[in-house]
DNA sequence: TAATGAATTAACTGATTAGCTAAAAGGTGT
DNA sequence: ACACCTTTTAGCTAATCAGTTAATTCATTA
């Protein structure tokens, strides 16, 4: 499974976009973020397996407890990633951009676009 | 299911974000689609239902054909709000931000978090 | 109206997923 | 070693999902 994939994959469960946002601001012991859900410790722990798998989150140990905190370069970056990928510039943007290739260059800007 | 319930899960389908890229630069027809995967058109069919659920693609009757195009706006909010919801400001922004809370009122900007 | 073509819906199947409980692993302290 | 606590793994079940083929809907044209 491709690393986006696993992205997406992660951020398709509601529980673990709840998760990233409580980690948000700080760093959370595993057994602090069960609490906040109604559901079994293991199945927390699996959410956050997925999480770590996927690159957007981190743990450490520390004693008997583990700490959870995001990473939060991963996940913007993957997001901007695709973003870049599905959303095309705004018109105007594209139009400077094609100008300026025509000035510099025999191309058209079709040619240069990832196939 | 809530909207971002509905596009995160509309996302997290390899097939359907291949869909999205396709259509960037502009609408295609049903079979248009479905002719650039190995499966049948009734699943890319489905997969284009998922896609419109979510309000990611608007879809037109072209005749005897049906048009798909992408809502840019709307994936793009979408991610943009998850953004927001998930990656914290900088550093130096956050500093400025408490600095106004706290100039403001007797709170900790803690007590603010959503629980 | 009948025939054809494009697309979707219906009905079904196999694989995956999310949850559970019970058991194991890892760490602390007596 | 032992008891205790936190967390993860194993094994299971019910529900959901992605694909299939067959049948239906909608539009065109003879």
């Amino acid at each position: 499974m491709s690393s986006p994939d696993k992205v997406f994959d992660a951020l398709a469960s509601t529980t673990r976009r709840k998760i990233l946002a409580y980690l948000r601001d700080r760093p959370l012991h595993a057994g602090a973020i069960a609490a906040r859900f109604d559901m079994s410790a293991p199945a927390v722990s699996k959410h956050l397996s997925i999480l770590e798998g996927a690159g957007l989150i981190w743990k450490r140990r520390e004693g008997q407890f583990v700490l959870y905190g995001m990473d939060q370069g991963n996940l913007a970056g993957h997001l901007w990633a695709f973003m870049q990928e599905v959303c095309p510039p705004s018109r105007t943007l594209r139009r400077e951009v094609r100008a300026e290739h025509e000035a510099g260059e025999g191309q058209p800007p079709e040619a240069r676009r990832a196939e």
